[in-house]
DNA sequence: GGGGAGAGATGCCGC
DNA sequence: GCGGCATTTCTCCCC
């Protein structure tokens, strides 16, 4: 096959919107957020329907470059190569595929209606502990669970038997330095702002790096030793918010 | 072609270490750090040379699954399908694909030697404050960048004309609330681990969010507006590191 | 190998 | 759209 045939195909198969896998020797340019050059090479480039364009080495998880939700993919023939050129307004992005030698091309056109059912996230964490309290102490009285505030993203919060309020910040993997400085922010700007002094904070998470846990205990913090649960469930949805309770 | 005749084109390419690339219908079953199910629908599977293995849908910038680093793939034929089977010991994961036809296949040997130049990366951003401090002030002097202490990574650290230590945290994109807390961890750690008080914290980011810069001023610290780099570039290597200095 | 932090992060959700 | 934050984040680097 010639280069002026591959071309053909290759555009072809992205006007019809179909799934497009092409290997092939090729240099890439990215001017954008940052600014990237990669020499002549083998590659294997992704073009789907939705535009989105993926460039990958033949090791590695992720792609070397990419360009997602932009409008449309251009292509031109040169001498002895042509160009794929997908571009954004904003962000002001463009990436440039100069492709010398075609080995491989798919166009085929995929169809997939499902969708990922997925357990074991943070918000399942949340969910749990706020579902069954007792994970965090016999006297957890939860309000509400992944509510945004005004001064950040609360995992779980609630009150104790002591009238202590307690903000609970979970992890699904270990807890590192990150997280106890975002607990702090909570506490601080609940206590600021609601003039609250009772708060406990607590992490929940699996793990806990050594100089979190330390920085925890220095602030008077709270670990919790939970683990994300891992099956697929229901869950009820009552909820508190926490103005209300104020 | 029929299924088996698929599945021992796979297994061949895999086993010759090809990328490989498999169109087809299939289900999903992951089981490791998190549990996921994708029931049936088409697909295109990645298998690269080191065994890395991405499963994409036909929208999205991201594999829906994917398994890295894992010794090796496993096949095994059924009845109506074939599996394909990832596990890795640590963490503990699996992946499985429930193949039930097979509409493409690629396998080919991709060479690529060529690495990513890159610029305009947070580390390209301190690099240019070091060397071009008047960035920040006309008194600012810079002593290194880039250096991991005992209480953090600071971008990039050095003392002004009123003997102030100056500590600056760079970020390439907007600068949220989660930048001003790494600051403050800091400049606090900088100030009770090394007894000294006349430190200033600045932040520089070619934005930054509006919370961000009122908790900002509340510590009272700084912001800068500068963007980061974007040009290739060499520099100099001359550095003192932060323990030299006190 | 664990921990800390960046990434052209991406994606989600809420204001 | 911006902002805040999780992600099976991934990746790099250093202890």
């Amino acid at each position: 096959m010639d280069l002026n045939e591959d071309f053909a195909i290759i555009q072809n198969s992205i006007n019809k919107k179909f799934t497009t896998i092409i290997m092939c020797n090729c240099e890439i340019n990215y001017f954008g957020r940052a600014r990237s050059y990669l020499g002549e090479g083998d590659r294997m480039i992704i073009i789907k329907s939705d535009s989105c364009i993926l460039v990958h080495k033949p090791k590695g998880r992720n792609p070397v470059n990419w360009m997602s939700s932009i409008p449309q993919i251009t292509m031109n023939m040169e001498i002895d190569y042509f160009e794929i050129k997908a571009a954004s307004v904003k962000p002001k992005e463009e990436l440039l595929i100069n492709i010398f030698e075609v080995y491989k091309i798919i166009s085929y056109p995929l169809v997939d209606t499902e969708q990922l059912k997925l357990a074991g996230s943070e918000k399942d964490m949340s969910d749990m502990i706020y579902n069954n309290p007792s994970l965090i102490s016999d006297d957890f009285k939860p309000l509400n669970r992944e509510e945004k505030t005004e001064y950040g993203f609360l995992d779980v919060f609630g009150y104790d038997s002591k009238g202590n309020f307690v903000i609970i910040e979970c992890k699904r993997y270990t807890a590192g330095l990150g997280a106890v400085t975002q607990l702090r922010r909570y506490i601080e700007k609940v206590k600021s702002s609601k003039g609250i002094n009772k708060v406990i904070g607590i992490i929940a998470a699996p793990n806990i790096s050594p100089r979190a846990l330390k920085m925890l205990n220095d602030w008077g913090f709270e670990y919790k030793s939970i683990n994300p649960p891992k099956n697929f469930k229901e869950e009820s949805q009552n909820q508190i918010k926490i103005n209300k309770y104020f």
